[in-house]
DNA sequence: TATGAATGAGCATTCATTCAT
DNA sequence: TATGAATGAATGCTCATTCAT
C-alpha cells in the first residue's frame, strides 16, 4: 500500500528519532518539564513537526510509552519458567530482569516519575506488576508442590525480589551481583537455624 | 524570644497551612503541574502571599522537605536497635516503617517522584537510604557475630526489607500483613531444606 | 465588601477598557482575526492580564456581547407602542431604530458576523428578532382593529421596515432620511391605485 | 485549444471539487476558521494539492467568490425587466430572487460574513447592490411615468424589497410565500386611507 | 498531477513572580 | 500581614505555505 521508498523510510526514521528523544528527555527531566521546543531541539526539527508524527503531546508520551515498553521483554522472561530447581531458575529470572532494567534504565525511570501522578499510567502498571509477580508467585507454588520449597507466601517472596532490584536501579544503588545475593538471601533466609515443621 | 503574639501566632499558623497544601498537591499531582494559583486557592489567599512566607516555589518544595520529612523519624526508628533477637527486632522494625509511610504517605510519594528528575533531592535521598541500611546492616552483622544469625550479605538483606516495603506503598500494593510476611521470608528463606555450614 | 478604592476603580476600568477595545477589534477584523496579543497592544496591557479579567477569549465574547449589546435598549424601544395613529408611532420608532443601529454599529456589525457561524449567537440572535417583530406585529394589527391600517400581513411588514434599517448599515448604505422614507413607502405603497375591498 | 485529455478532465474535475468544497466549508464555519488541512480532508487530496489549482488561499477565496457568485444571476434577472404590470413583474421578481438566494444559500452566507471584515469584497458587494436596486429603481420610474405607480423613493422601495428577502435569509425565517406578500405590502401599502395628491 | 514531510511564525493560554496599595 | 493587578516569557498547538520526490 504505502510503499516503502526512501521518503517513507525517512519518515519512518524521523518517528523514531522522535520517541528517542522523547524518551531521553522525558526521562531525563520528566514529562512535564520537557517542552516540544526541547524535543525539536534535540532532533534538529522544526517545533510543529512532532505533530505530523503524533496527535499531541500526550499521544507522544503514549507512543513512546507503548513502543519503547519493557512489558513485552517482561512477559517473554516469565513465559514458560522451566520446571527446574529455584535456586536456577530464580538466579537467572533476577539476572535478566537486572539486564533488562539496565537496558530499559530510561522507561523504567520514565514509568516510575508518570505513575505517581497520572492514573492511567499508574494502574497499567500496576497490572503489568500483578501479572508478573502472579507467574513467579505461580512458578514458586508448584516448586512448593514438588518439595522442593516449604510453604510460604509466595507472592510476597515474588514481589521482594522484583521491588528490591527495580528499587537498586531507581535509586541508583550499584547492582553488582545484587540480583544473585538477593535470591540467595529469600531462597536460604538469614537465620542460622530454621524451625521447620 | 520572638514574642508569640497573635499576629504572629496567625503568621505561624499560615505557614504551616501553605506546607500543608503545597504538601497534599504537590504530592497528588506532583511538583510541576501545581501552580501557585492552585496553592492560593487551596488556602484562601491571595496569589501574592506565599511569597511573604517563602521565596520562590522551589524553595516552598525544599521547606516542604525539610519540614514534613520523614528522616527523622526514620532515624529515630533506627536509633540503638536493641540487642534482642532479629525475628522481634526486625518484625517490629519493618511494622513500624510500615506505619511511617503509612502516615507520611504524601512526602514519600513526593519525595519518590521528585528524585527522579531532581538531582539534589535524589542525592539527599540516597545518603539517607545508605544511613537506614547500613544502620540495620550493622544490627545484622551484630546478630551474626552473636550467632543468630548466618553470615550474609547484610547491605542486601537490609535493602530487601526497606525496598520492599517502599514498593508496597508507591505501587499501592495493599498492606496487610506484608511487614511480617517479609520478615519471615527473609529470615527464614523461602527453601525447603537448607545446607548451612 | 469590596471598598471601592482607587484600586478596585482602576481595575473596573481595565474591564471596561478590555471591552470597549475588544468591540472594535472585533468588529472591524472579526472575531477570529483578532488575537489576543492585539487586544492587549490596543489597550497598552500585558497580553496575559485579559485573562484576569475574563477566563478566555470566548467567554471575553460573550462579556462584549452581554455588555455592549443593542437588546436591552431594542426592548426599550418596543415597551409600551403608544396607542396613537401609525404614520406617528412607526417613523418614531424606525427613526430611533436607525439612532440605536448608528449608535452601536461596532456591536451590530459584530453580531451580524458571528451569527453566520456561531450556532448560539445565531440562535439567541432569532430569538430577539422574533421577539421584537412579534411586538411590533401586535402593534399594527391593534392598529387594523382600530380601523387605521387594513388587514394585512403584519409580521412581514414589521420584518420589512427592520431588515431593510438593519441592512442599510451593514451594506455601508448612507441613511439619511431613510428610516422616514421606508415607513412612508411601506404605510402608503407605492402603487397609484388600490382596490381596497 | 486545450486538448480535453483524461488528465486535462481530471484536472478540471479537481478544480471544481476544489471549488466546491471550498464553498461549503467556507460559509459554514467562515473563511478563517477554514484551514487548508480540512479543505483537503474534505476532497480526499494530499495538503500541498490545493497550491497546484490555486495560489493561496485567500485566492482561493476570490475564485469561489468568482466562480460560484450569484451575481451573473441576479444580473440575467434584472436585465429587461419587461414594460408589464408591477405587480407581475415584481412579483416574479421577488420569486426568482428569492429561489436564487435558495439556490445559492451557501454564497450568500459567505459573502454575507466576509463582507463584514473584508474591504474588498464589502466594496464589490456594495457596488452589485448599487447596480441591481438602481435597475429595479429605473423600473419603478419607468411605472411612474407610465402612471401605474405613485412618485415615490424608488431607491428606497427597490431596496426595502431586496434586503428583506436577503435578510429572511441569513436570519433563517422561512421564506413560504413571503416574497409575494412582500410585494404586495410595498405595493398596496398597509394603510386604510390613502390621501393621494 | 500528486504526495506529504517540513517549516516557522503565530495563536490562546498559563504561570512564577513583583509590587503598589 | 495581605491583596490582587500586572508582567512577560514560555507552553502546547495550528496553520498557510513550500518543495523534494
Amino acid at each position: 500500500m504505502t510503499p516503502a521508498t526512501g521518503r517513507r523510510i525517512h519518515a519512518d526514521a524521523r518517528r523514531e528519532q522522535f520517541l528517542d528523544a522523547a524518551l531521553e528527555l522525558f526521562s531525563e527531566r520528566g514529562f512535564d518539564a520537557t517542552s516540544m521546543k526541547d524535543l525539536a531541539e534535540a532532533t534538529g526539527a522544526a517545533p510543529g513537526l512532532v505533530y505530523h508524527y503524533f496527535g499531541s503531546k500526550n499521544e507522544l508520551l503514549a507512543a513512546v510509552l507503548a513502543e519503547r515498553s519493557f512489558f513485552p521483554k517482561l512477559r517473554a522472561l516469565l513465559a514458560d519458567l522451566p520446571d527446574r530447581p529455584a535456586a536456577e531458575v530464580l538466579t537467572e529470572l533476577a539476572e535478566r530482569f537486572e539486564a533488562m532494567l539496565s537496558e530499559r534504565e530510561a522507561v523504567v525511570r520514565l514509568v516510575a516519575h508518570e505513575a505517581q501522578t497520572d492514573g492511567q499510567i499508574r494502574a497499567e502498571l500496576e497490572r503489568r506488576i500483578d501479572d508478573a509477580t502472579g507467574a513467579v508467585a505461580r512458578y514458586l507454588e508448584s516448586r512448593v508442590a514438588a518439595g522442593e520449597l516449604r510453604p510460604h507466601d509466595s507472592v510476597t517472596a515474588a514481589r521482594a525480589i522484583f521491588f528490591t532490584l527495580v528499587m537498586f536501579h531507581l535509586t541508583g544503588t550499584p547492582a553488582g551481583d545484587s540480583p544473585r545475593c538477593l535470591v540467595e538471601v529469600v531462597l536460604g533466609g538469614i537465620a542460622a537455624k530454621v524451625d521447620r515443621g
